[in-house]
DNA sequence: GAGCACTGC
């Protein structure tokens, strides 16, 4: 097939694509509001005074904050620096709500309070008289208690004062308990809104006031509150719910259906389908497009040429849901009409016209069908989420779509994305959906918090004194911070007795066994509080209700990849602002929530990035680059990338395919390659499975590579039984056989004792874990029969199995030197054996490793001992004599290490 | 004698 690239787009139609997407756009405005052109012109000179206005404000700023000193994390700094700030922030303030009230006396506010057709209300013109009286009694304060008028974390209170932790629950108790410590709370309120940050259309204004007021630049948050805006009615919500109960089920689901934020949107959105041949749907969550339109489409006639719309979602469960949830309003049985295609599970029938499948599968698909001949319409939902697959589909989507006409493209983003998008797939208009969503108020400290975990902490507790009943959901980076955070909390907890209500304290992580996760989910008791330590995982991959107060320390764990040395690390970095939205979003799925950040607005504006670099630029490109190559894509370096991964990265993957001999010297896919695509794993434990063949050990191979393949998870270790969970673990790793035997040896154990759950209890090994490993092992064991390598096994050579890993693994390998250390064979790196394994202590001389991952030291995980001369024997293209005499000559004591 | 964010095929 042919995939190179065709001619780009002619200037002509790039113009007219243009033109209609802003039809299009106003189109969809006209349908919103009813204003007219001139209406629509006014307010937009309206808008851009104000923004002219905002500007010199903001350069005022900014020449008064070059005079002053740049924040730094230390708290000594950080006190100048909130005492020379706080100044001008007051001033600005106090000048801000006196001008609104003036205006407000003026009369004017009929004109000037209009925006997006929305009036001021009455409450809210009381909310600002309200506003002025406290101004009115913080002024006489001041005096007193001047360095308390901004929101602070109470440790940095404690340092200053002297303050306990008794005497601040003491306190903080008082309040909880006393209705009438009014002045306080409207303290607070009034802390809070200072530095509010609000979603949804009524605020609009305000959120143009507020973020200005806090953040240097402003341009990113108009364009989220616009995007946002939809006039919700929580009313409205509650009636659907009543009329739910009455009506029939299906009746119900049609009636739902109508209320969604897209239905008006229906008409437009056909015809845009229809005029356009890609087209970029922004909607938030919410909004119904990922239910909605692939239904719309159905009934719009694009499955009557038998053939199907595929949407794809970068989770498994996501797929099965959507799917269940559609499959229902359609009332069709799951499955036929409407199915989903996820790894180990083909839900789908002939009958099938709407597929929803994770996005991996459908660049599976690919391989099978270069230009997706049985699809009329591939939707990309949730494409800002930049998975790799994603990443890949986009380039090969955009390709396909020059082939094929008659195939409709939906890129479909729930953020700020859309115009890259846009311009990505040359210039294709957008389509916007309003969303739905509650306000979030989003809070930062006053100064830097050196400290996140304690702050954090602090923080936890505090709205758990002072804040009405909701969850709280704390973001934290790992396993080890979440078990610390749940023992100082539940210590901190015994220390304020019973005069506090309950807090139920939930740890998530995906490494978590099952059924402790399922807490996280139970319905918390009356009186008291759920407070729920999580990491990442919550961001995206999971919901929970409830949450009211998200608690943002501002890191999370990311991955990270070296392609000059090829080493994968795992750094604790500041999350992007893309990230921390998504973050405080998560505190208003079910009512209006509340979200901390634990790092000021000044470091949120000009030390986070805009967005988390994707995927593809920060990863291993080796299983990328086979599965291009697979396509028929032979030149890589300008393949269309959205966001091209560094040329080493493809430098390195291309010289490891060759190594691996999936590609012959000129760069073209060998019969090994091609055999290897067909894995859905890493190039090398591919070819560890291809190489099996000949050594005749491909049913232990493949147990190993399943194995490997689910990871890390399959010991558990909990903290209180760390020396039980070892001496498990070294049962299996008995004669020093190495890691990847060891492996073996516990996948065969559990199968031998009929796949036994209370076997894996006793052994501190993870069920889910291994219930994953036979998964694979089984679809590992099918595509063998496909590429026509036969199931032997040889359970008692391990030789053969290390010389198959070898097959796969031999460029890392490292060689024990003097001082106890490996090197690398080919690199100058000193490398250790992660103390986990089985080997840590043993020190053979030649050792191949699965994976080095950088932590306090390089550390080699999954080891296992070979002799330096089969990598002669099996890669002769890739080592020379002298790397194995090195390690023959290189004088190590008689006896030691290799037996 | 250290320490494994999250997906997906």
């Amino acid at each position: 097939m042919d995939l190179r690239k065709r001619s780009r787009t002619s200037a002509v139609e790039v113009e007219e694509k243009e033109r209609e997407f802003k039809r299009i756009t106003s189109s969809c405005n006209e349908t919103k509001g009813s204003e007219s052109v001139e209406e629509e012109l006014l307010k937009d000179q309206r808008e851009k005074e104000e923004l002219e206005q905002h500007l010199r404000e903001r350069e005022s700023a900014r020449t008064r904050k070059l005079t002053e000193p740049k924040a730094s994390r230390t708290r000594s700094n950080a006190e100048d620096i909130q005492t020379l700030r706080k100044v001008s922030r007051h001033e600005y303030l106090k000048k801000r709500e006196e001008k609104k009230l003036q205006e407000l006396r003026d009369g004017i506010e009929d004109e000037q309070y209009l925006f997006d057709g929305v009036k001021l209300s009455e409450a809210e013109y009381h909310d600002l008289r309200h506003k002025k009286a406290i101004y009115d009694v913080l002024s006489k304060k001041k005096g007193l208690e001047g360095a308390n008028n901004e929101y602070k974390m109470p440790e940095a209170y404690d340092d200053q004062r002297g303050v306990n932790q008794e005497k601040r629950f003491s306190v903080a108790m008082q309040r909880y308990s006393d209705p009438n410590a009014e002045k306080e709370e409207v303290w607070e309120e009034h802390q809070i809104r200072k530095a509010t940050l609000k979603f949804g259309s009524k605020d609009k204004r305000q959120v143009c006031d507020d973020y200005q007021f806090v953040f240097e630049d402003q341009i990113d948050f108009i364009k989220a509150a616009v995007m946002d805006g939809d006039k919700f009615d929580y009313e409205e919500e509650l009636a659907l719910e009543k009329s739910k109960a009455k009506s029939s089920v299906l009746e119900a689901l049609h009636e739902e259906r109508k209320k969604l934020p897209i239905y008006p949107f229906r008409d437009e959105f056909l015809k845009a389908v229809h005029d356009h041949q890609v087209l970029v749907i922004v909607g938030e969550t919410g909004s119904g497009k990922t239910t909605q339109i692939p239904q719309y489409l159905h009934e719009a006639g694009y499955t009557k040429n038998g053939r199907m719309i595929a949407c794809t979602q970068p989770r498994r469960v996501a797929a099965m849901s959507v799917a269940a949830r559609v499959s229902q309003e359609m009332g069709v049985k799951l499955g036929h009409e409407v199915g989903y295609s996820i790894r180990f599970e083909d839900c789908t029938s002939e009958k099938t016209v709407l597929k929803y499948m994770t996005d991996g599968m459908l660049l599976r698909e690919f391989l099978a069908q270069p230009e997706l001949e049985s699809y009329s319409v591939v939707m990309v939902d949730e494409a800002h989420e930049r998975t790799l697959s994603t990443d890949i589909l986009f380039g090969l989507v955009k390709d396909v779509a020059r082939a094929r006409p008659d195939l409709k493209l939906l890129i479909s983003s729930a953020t700020l994305d859309a115009e890259k998008f846009s311009n990505y797939f040359d210039c294709a208009p957008i389509f916007k959906i309003p969303g739905r969503r509650y306000p979030v108020e989003i809070h930062f400290t006053k100064a830097p918090e050196a400290d996140y975990l304690d702050a954090a902490i602090v923080t936890t507790l505090q709205i758990h004194a002072t804040q009405p009943p909701g969850d709280i959901l704390v973001f934290l980076t790992g396993q080890e911070e979440i078990e610390t955070t749940e023992e100082i909390l539940k210590q901190r907890m015994r220390g304020l007795g019973t005069k506090i209500a309950e807090l139920i304290i939930c740890p998530i992580y995906a490494n978590l066994p099952t059924e402790l996760q399922a807490k996280i989910f139970e319905p918390t008791p009356e009186g008291a509080r759920k407070v729920i330590l999580a990491t990442n995982i919550a961001e995206t991959s999971l919901t929970i209700d409830g949450i009211k107060y998200v608690i943002d320390p501002g890191f999370s764990k990311m991955k990270c990849y070296n392609p000059r040395t090829g080493m994968e690390s795992l750094l604790v970095t500041p999350i992007s602002k893309a990230s921390a939205m998504q973050r405080a979003g998560r505190s208003g799925r079910t009512g209006p929530g509340k979200c901390f950040r634990l790092y000021t607005a000044y470091s949120f504006q000009n030390d986070l990035d805009d967005n988390t670099p994707p995927e593809i630029q920060r990863t291993n490109l080796a299983n990328v680059v086979l599965t291009l190559k697979c396509l028929g894509i032979e030149d890589l370096i300008n393949f269309e990338f959205m966001d091209p991964p560094p040329i080493d990265a493809i430098k390195k993957a291309l010289e490891l395919l060759y190594a691996l001999s999936a590609l012959n010297v000129g760069g073209k896919l060998t019969k090994v390659g091609r055999r290897m695509a067909e894995f859905p794993l890493d190039p090398m434990l591919s070819k560890m499975i291809v190489a099996s063949e000949k050594y005749k050990c491909s049913d232990e191979v493949i147990s190993i590579a399943a194995m490997l393949s689910v990871g890390n998870s399959i010991f558990y270790r909990p903290k209180d039984k760390q020396v039980h969970a070892d001496n498990a673990r070294m049962n299996f790793h008995t004669g020093n056989i190495g890691d990847h035997i060891a492996h073996l040896k516990v996948y065969n154990s559990w199968k031998e004792n009929n796949y036994s759950t209370q076997w894996c209890y006793e052994n501190y090994i993870q069920v889910r874990s291994m219930k994953h490993a036979r998964d694979i092992r089984d679809q590992l064991a099918g595509l063998l029969e496909r590429v026509e390598i036969e199931l032997t096994s040889n359970s008692n050579d391990f030789d053969a199995i290390k010389k198959s890993i070898t097959s796969g693994y031999f460029p890392h390998s490292a060689r024990l030197q003097k001082n106890g250390t490996y090197r690398m064979v080919k690199h100058q790196q000193t490398v250790h054996i992660h103390p986990s394994s089985g080997l840590a202590e043993i020190l053979p001389r030649c050792v191949l490793y699965h994976e080095l991952v950088l932590t306090s030291k390089e550390y080699m995980r999954q080891v296992t001992e070979i002799k330096p001369q089969w990598l002669l024997e099996i890669a002769p293209h890739f080592y020379d004599l002298k790397d194995v005499e090195n390690s023959s000559s290189n004088k190590m004591p008689r006896g030691h290490g290799l037996a």
